[in-house]
DNA sequence: GTCATTTCTTAACTTAAGTGAACGAGTTGC
DNA sequence: GCAACTCGTTCACTTAAGTTAAGAAATGAC
């Protein structure tokens, strides 16, 4: 478990053994039940989430409708951002599947970052990366229509559809589950002729 | 030209005149023309920009269609996801208006932020804030319909509507020009009656 | 296993966005 | 000034998404 954390590092910065322990001191581990509700709406928290296994989303609830904005799954980290506006939660973070992920507080960080340098270096590059990541991600969302949003999924993360309830697919590509249902008969008619 | 930049920064850290004559000798200010294009499709770049006056767009040309993705106007940053992934540029950035705005290049970045801790972590701040923020814009375009997203942009970037022309607001909205019109006439009937 | 609940699909209908075309207002160039 | 262009709007028509409702399929609880 703690070695696919390191694994994941180890693309960024190099760890000694000690440095490994004093992050295993932490106890930043987490085994959560598919269900489980991490964050609700109105609360507020310090805690950032890096999923080693599993599925976590986002979702609002918005006239009594779910309307889920991100799946979190392997090797993805998600901050918040009623963290860094230190402000009540807008929205739910919940476990799709049985999951393991790291729990960690914006304190715990600031003193690591403050004490490893290397770890500093490296928030700031998946910061960085993210940002760009997530600005195409949005740019293409703009210029797409669903069904396109829906062939792009399907080639860009397969698995999710796989793994995750349709109704919750459809308000991440923006569209009712009803109208997700028709996108896919109609992919399935032209793909038979 | 200068205050504009240094009011800004003084809201994330405090400046000697010996780190603001620095920043002066790097001679980063440009006024642009409208229409200047500021970086091609296919282009590589380590140009970062950064608005004091006017007003910059982001576009893709797709099918010969443009397609506009982003607006920024003062006080706003604008580094282009080629720069981090280090590839071509999708997009073009032009300028919608004659602008005063700042260009840097990663490498100076680089260096500013190794010789000014200060200079480091302000950047450290303005880029988790931009990554919450994006965060919340692509939520709530996920979550609202057009002529929502219309109303929440007549809101909170009135300016905006003003200032560009419709067609390159309807990409931004995620729809074509013509939609944009019977939205904006759908809502102007509805507030006579 | 059965029952209850949740999730997905289908259908009929309404509403709105995409498409192709035309028109007028406003610019720009010469 | 006039022609050429750009831009925004409108229209008629097509296509697709939203809505409401019903029922089938899958899942979970016991």
């Amino acid at each position: 478990m703690e070695n696919i954390l390191f694994d994941f590092m180890s693309k960024y910065i190099s760890l000694t053994e000690e440095e490994k322990n004093i992050l295993l001191s932490l106890d930043i581990f987490r085994t959560v039940k598919k269900g489980t509700i991490l964050l609700k709406e109105g609360q507020k928290t310090k805690e950032s989430y890096f999923v080693l296994k599993g599925c976590i989303r986002t979702y609002y609830v918005i006239d009594s409708e779910e309307k889920t904005t991100g799946f979190y799954t392997e090797m993805e980290a998600l901050t918040p951002p009623c963290v860094v506006s230190k402000t009540p939660s807008e929205y739910y973070i919940s476990c799709v599947e049985d999951s393991i992920i790291t729990v960690s507080n914006s304190d715990m960080e600031t003193e690591i970052n403050s004490k490893f340098p290397k770890f500093d270096i490296m928030c700031k590059i998946l910061t960085e990366e993210l940002l760009a990541k997530q600005r195409i991600d949005f740019d293409e969302f703009k210029t797409s229509s669903p069904e396109q949003r829906y062939l792009n999924l399907l080639e860009k993360r397969p698995d999710l559809i796989q793994r995750v309830p349709q109704y919750q697919l459809a308000s991440y590509l923006g569209i009712k589950p009803e109208s997700l249902s028709r996108v896919r008969a109609r992919i399935a008619d032209k793909n038979k002729g």
